[in-house]
DNA sequence: TGCATTCACCAAATAAATTTGATCAGTCGC
DNA sequence: GCGACTGATCAAATTTATTTGGTGAATGCA
């Protein structure tokens, strides 16, 4: 389980693959545009998205050991919240990769 | 199967979905890879890779319903090539979930 | 035409991810 | 302490994804 340092300047190739996992699946997306608005603690999350609690902790957990979420205990309640630095760095990813496509040489495409 | 338009502004969660799962694969990143650098035939990809051609053909199907690649048939071979398109909408996808991490009144983390 | 090459596709087998329904530990109010 | 509440975790069931091996269409060379 890689987890993305706060000041990253490139991520590898596995760290960028369970980042993505992370974030490919219709429900995890549904969190996280739950959570881009702040944090949550996981039964605000539960009742608003009618999840089963084992279901949602699950996919919680998922995002969280990629790195992409961070949580905060308080009390009886536990919050979660995007960390941007996962968003930053693979977003950084992406823009290596589209950049090696535009090399002079060899573009991608089109 | 979405497959993302040549200019597009905005991703809907399907599409951003499939593309995600379409990257979410070491396989298909190391395919990614071979291509980053210009398009490549099938066969090429199969011995570079070392892997049974119809494993490669599977992920390449994944990668092209996902709108990431491109093919180009040629005489007998046939050529895949990264659809930058694809990258960049990914890319302001994440750039714009991240803008909404930023909202002043709610920041997600940190 | 005959044949080798390239590659897509299909079905069956396998592997991996997800869901479900418990159970358990920690926190809090009474 | 007792009981309700929050949330993690676990095993079993289920679903989905991937791999394998085979078949077939298209291309082009001899």
């Amino acid at each position: 389980m890689p987890s993305i340092e706060a000041t990253q300047r490139s991520l590898s190739a596995p760290e960028a693959c369970s980042l993505l996992k992370a974030l490919s699946d219709p429900l995890r997306l549904q969190v996280l545009n739950q959570l881009s608005t702040g944090e949550r603690c996981v039964c605000d999350l539960t009742s608003s998205l009618s999840l089963s609690q084992s279901r949602l902790s699950f996919h919680l957990k998922v995002m969280k050991d990629a790195g992409l979420l961070s949580d905060r205990q308080s009390g009886r309640w536990v919050y979660y919240s995007i960390r941007p630095q996962a968003l930053n760095a693979l977003q950084g990813w992406i823009k290596e990769l589209t950049r090696s496509c535009e090399t002079p040489a060899s573009n991608c495409a089109e």
